[in-house]
DNA sequence: GACTCATTCTTGAAAGTTGAACTACATAGG
DNA sequence: CCTATGTAGTTCAACTTTCAAGAATGAGTC
């Protein structure tokens, strides 16, 4: 079982990829949030739910899909919900079908917050990134965050390897 | 001033990418997390932190200087090395010549848990990246990377802009 | 139906982060 | 010197995230 072998480090050239990656994603990640946090008053994560449900049919999901669309735990969900909801952005209804369940839905004043910052947040994320990339680089990265996805995607194989959580 | 006109929306190729790369990098970042927090104690910032003390001469960093390199605020700093102390992975000593600073210092404790979790770690990064990208796709990764840092980067430009704060 | 087990969502406390205020020391100009 | 201003690092309060329960409902089995 136990690998007594040495462990492959990464080669010079992977390192180098390895810190301009943490560097880039980090830079990037603190810039959006900080140009969210400035113009429309919330973190960068919380402006992606309100996105998710606007596109969302009737402006609304279940807690546990909106959790799941947004990568973040069910439990965190619910803390920021309660806080956009204090901001009038988002209200809770039941789910009549199943009654343990939670819609979050989109309020008018939510969608106005949206229309008033989706041209600065697009604007911020073409200024770092698409406007600096060859159209064959935007292909290219295009590629790549595919791959890494599908070998992170919390998988129904997973269900077969618990040994693996 | 102000610009009147529509803003550039993302094209459907870009708004892809775009999704592709928050899904990717947040799965990845919580990976890394999750791996690190169950084997080392840590999250993958705090590790990150004790590798570049490990790198620093004399194991041992200002605070400033660790701050900016490790791209987080002094504040944020404060807190992370108060508890990597409590930890005995870091341990703070002034600095003779000047005397408002302090220094962060590697213990040979913290030098032994780095020790311990280097090869799950560099494991990690090797699954979920390197050993699913093409040589092709690591250096042009590596590219896109350098490109986003350049737009993102505080620049000494930016002291002339400081209507751009 | 009653029992068991899974699922949905919430809660509360601990830990982490942020931004601003603050202390202490350093540096430059008169 | 002395004053003004800048820099290093910490601290506080507000906020966010995590982790470990916990309450309520659903679903399968006998």
């Amino acid at each position: 079982m136990g690998d007594m072998t040495e462990p492959r480090w990464l080669t010079d050239e992977e390192q180098h990829v390895w810190r301009a990656y943490l560097h880039a994603t980090t830079l990037l990640e603190d810039h959006l949030d900080r140009q969210l946090q400035r113009d429309a008053g919330m973190p960068h994560i919380y402006y992606g739910l309100l996105v998710q449900l606007s596109q969302a049919p009737r402006r609304r999901l279940r807690m546990t899909e909106l959790a799941r669309s947004a990568k973040i735990t069910r439990s965190r969900l619910s803390h920021a919900i309660a806080r956009l909801e204090k901001n009038g952005w988002v209200r809770r209804e039941n789910c009549p079908s199943d009654k343990r369940g939670q819609f979050a839905r989109l309020t008018d004043e939510g969608m106005e917050i949206l229309r008033q910052n989706a041209p600065g947040h697009v604007a911020a994320v073409r200024q770092a990134l698409f406007d600096r990339l060859s159209p064959d680089q935007v292909k290219q990265l295009g590629a790549i965050m595919r791959v890494m996805a599908e070998g992170l995607e919390p998988s129904d194989a997973d269900a077969d390897l618990p040994w693996l959580r």
